[in-house]
DNA sequence: TATGAATGAGTCTTCATTCAT
DNA sequence: AATGAATGAAGACTCATTCAT
């Protein structure tokens, strides 16, 4: 593949994403995608078969910036609750700006694939999440910074939380304070009242 | 209407419910559910304009059924806590059993009327989930079975957990102990560890 | 036939003359006429095997009704000029208020019988039209109201006339001193200008 | 529009015609059009988005047709007399050959179209020829050909009657020779008699 | 007689997919 | 590589006609 199909490649997968962005997965057609590029539909073969290749393109791609996100964030930390907050800001920021995630897509292509795929995109999502945050209440832990009982149940309180507000946000009205709110609430059980604010969200 | 016609339509709407949380909303077609009736093309048109307005009854039936459910056992209940107990059990079995419910349909069929209406389905049965728990907890407080410091709060952070578990039940795995250990997490911070077991869930 | 059934039969030759004069004949469905009547599909299959043979029912009433009109005028006319005008009077009517008469359907009826009924409505109404015309032109020549070298061409022109403003009222706009003026105009060949007035149009 | 597609457009418009001329408007679907040009649904979607667009590009493609001819035959024309039978010479063929003509297409366009258009079709086509023939008139009476008191009413007269003849021929039979009896009828009245045959016509 | 539920054929319209250029 | 014309399958919707009640 030319440099040059290379780049146009990435352009169909960025400009895809906002497609699925704003309409969801299923009803997402090879056309809408042809149209959003302005290219041919021919073209649009050339690179991917059907809107299913285009969409996994898309996540593809979405995972590897997300993971540029965090590594690149993770230097300039130096407290656990520091790295805590940072986290769920980045989680609140997908809550608030939902309209720009792939959040409705990815729901809609996990139902769809139901059963099919062994290790479903969400699923994985999460059990990363909880991984992170696991680890991150552990350190707090032993630093002095936490207080938790059980480092993985709340970590994986927070996240189901987390994804309560998320498809909340798509369905109906979910405010910056009702985020920050939970996040207080969540996190209360484990974080010593007196170790700062969390109005840094 | 005639008494046969009214079975009929009763007859469509549950069959149509079936296909809406097999397939979500999006994806239905009319065909569908003209097949899954077995009746014909032009006999769906008799009761029904359009897949949206099937779907709209199903949820209408669907409240109803709901409601029935709640009212039914309301007078067997002498104490909050197995009221809160009670309405959470509801909850977990929509999560448990996602394959049969609605839910996914009623996220996608809000998405898609997103901004068209001002009050969606998703939030309103939120809003009412929110305004129940919380007089919940109320009460409880008042009779010293409970210790809330801000009841709304822990309200909304219950439904969050909820809403969080239904969505991950439909796109990945969630077994029956992970919502317990969440309902038992989430309640802990109001409710004394010595009032009885959750293990009526 | 009871007398009931003679009367409903006659309520749907009427109200389907409303829809056929609304709407012409070729997109008037069985649906619309029984939508109009407020009947039962199955009641006007009752009476009317399809669209055409209500369409010849109505036709059929029309003529009786358009008969009956002239045959009860003939008496009290005692100048061949005033006959003449009277006619011309009642397809004046016609052109003005064509919204509410059958033309279009009429038109559209035998463009689609084309070939297959020897007899055309349109056709014969034609020429019974000229026939009368004729008569009276040659009455009035005897008389000596007329002048006409040939009365069936005179008689024609005038028929040609009118069935030119008739189309014409209902595809764009004819006013009623168009009407005068051409009424004016092609009588003037045989009818001398101190006759009288034309001017009971 | 590339070189082929636009060869392509106008066969669909020459075969449309046909259409149109055989079976009016109103009943010519989408399919009618499909069929008589033998290409797939889809392609003719590609060119057109419906019934009523085809039939205006085939109308406008009629006009364009129309204008040609007129003003391809006027250099050839040295008397005013000439050039009224030239004129009346076409709207004859269009009455003899109605079958082949779209004037009941049109008929019914503008019925079905009435009230929506300013400007009917027909109307300005009636206009138009008023217009043309109280010209032709008008300098014919300087030129000493003619003697008509009232050009306008004149061409208005005889517009009246080749409406009515166009109308008749299609819904009943008119001869050739009923055409030209019209006209020598029409224009006596201001043609002197001496003034060369019309038997041009 | 009268009703209106039910059926299925027919048309409209959109799209995935192919293919000649 | 790239284009976009072309095809045909699929689903929406309407309506003539039938039939059990």
């Amino acid at each position: 593949m030319t440099d040059k199909s290379v780049k146009k490649k990435q352009f169909i997968i960025e400009t895809a994403r906002e497609v699925f962005a704003k309409n969801g997965y299923k009803t997402v057609t090879m056309k809408d995608i042809v149209d959003a590029c302005e290219i041919s539909r021919g073209g649009l073969y050339l690179y991917f078969e059907n809107v299913e290749q285009v969409f996994l393109a898309v996540l593809e791609a979405e995972q590897k910036k997300s993971d540029e996100t965090v590594t690149g964030a993770l230097p300039r930390i130096d407290s656990q609750l520091k790295l805590l907050l940072l986290f769920l800001k980045v989680l609140k920021k997908e809550i608030i700006h939902g309209d720009k995630s792939l959040m409705m897509a990815i729901y809609e292509y996990c139902a769809v694939k139901r059963g099919e795929t062994e290790h479903t995109v969400v699923q994985s999502q999460f059990d990363n999440g909880v991984t992170f945050l696991q680890r991150v209440i552990v350190d707090g832990n032993k630093s002095g910074e936490f207080l938790s009982a059980d480092p993985q149940k709340d970590a994986k309180q927070i996240m189901y939380i987390m994804e309560g507000l998320k498809i909340l946000s798509r369905t109906g009205k979910v405010t910056s304070s009702d985020v920050d709110d939970a996040i207080v609430n969540a996190v209360r059980s484990f974080v010593p009242s007196d170790s700062g604010s969390t109005d840094t969200l």
